[in-house]
DNA sequence: CAATACTTGATTAAATCACTCAACAATTAG
DNA sequence: CTAATTGTTGAGTGATTTAATCAAGTATTG
């Protein structure tokens, strides 16, 4: 039930892209130094958020990375997901990554007791997460 | 955000437990058959959960396991922490195991984004966690 | 062209996961 | 008593994941 560096990475990392959002491009050099990253680290990082389709980036002298969509219609769901994989705590019961268990005893979808409480919990965690934007990321940030 | 399979096995060798709570102990064996799980693995598990004092043992050749505690006293939250560790995703917003972050740069509690959603996500997981007894672990074997 | 910055792929050290093995201790049936 | 059975304990192992790190690029700007 961990959260990965990667993906606290990436999220603050986001924080000082949404913080600056419409303003200007930030390096990666910045953002690793203001929120204490490894820059090689940051860099496959800020690629797979790019892949994604989450930020733009820019070579030269003047290069930098930039949010392409808004910061409220990204939530931390879809970053998570992105650098870490689906929410779910196992894998019979992600709506995203749907995988069959292969030991569990209950074939049957109703039956196993691990599934109906494990889906609960990927329930409640996605409603968390998918609600919550890069917006309201940075609110709590400035409020607490 | 995954659940091991050293606590899968944990619920589910618990669940084989709680059916029979009560009228027999049972051996470590049949456990393994019934519920697919690899006898020398759920040796240790067995082992971690008498440690922790929910189950008891005894040798020889009427040995076996017994639960200690009546199962709506047991939840999965409790089981969980025993196999897995803390249900947080992150150290910083753990209530049984705190741990402060050392690279955040917000030292101030109240200020770090990440602890401020994190803490939702980790309350969400423990309310369902924390809730869910063994007695209603097998009535959703039984039910669905 | 030189400096700066992102790109990509390969590599690695350490930790964790999921087992596996072997030697041992206790209990019970005969 | 002793042989069979079952739990106890600690150490070990191969695979995978995590968290980086390195190096050789390509593009842009001054």
């Amino acid at each position: 039930m961990k959260l990965s560096k990667k993906s606290e990475y990436g999220l603050r990392a986001l924080l000082e892209l949404t913080l600056s959002y419409g303003k200007a491009t930030i390096q990666r050099r910045q953002i690793a130094e203001r929120q204490h990253i490894p820059v090689e680290f940051l860099e496959q990082i800020l690629l797979a958020l790019k892949r994604a389709g989450l930020v733009a980036s820019s070579r030269g002298m003047k290069g930098g990375y930039t949010l392409i969509k808004s910061p409220d219609e990204i939530t931390l769901g879809q970053v998570i997901r992105i650098l870490d994989g689906p929410l779910a705590p196992i894998g019979c019961v992600s709506k995203t990554a749907y995988q069959k268990c292969g030991d569990c005893p209950y074939a049957d979808h109703a039956q196993c007791p691990v599934q109906h409480v494990m889906g609960s919990v990927r329930d409640a965690i996605a409603d968390i997460l998918d609600h919550y934007s890069l917006d309201d990321f940075a609110a709590g940030h400035r409020k607490g």
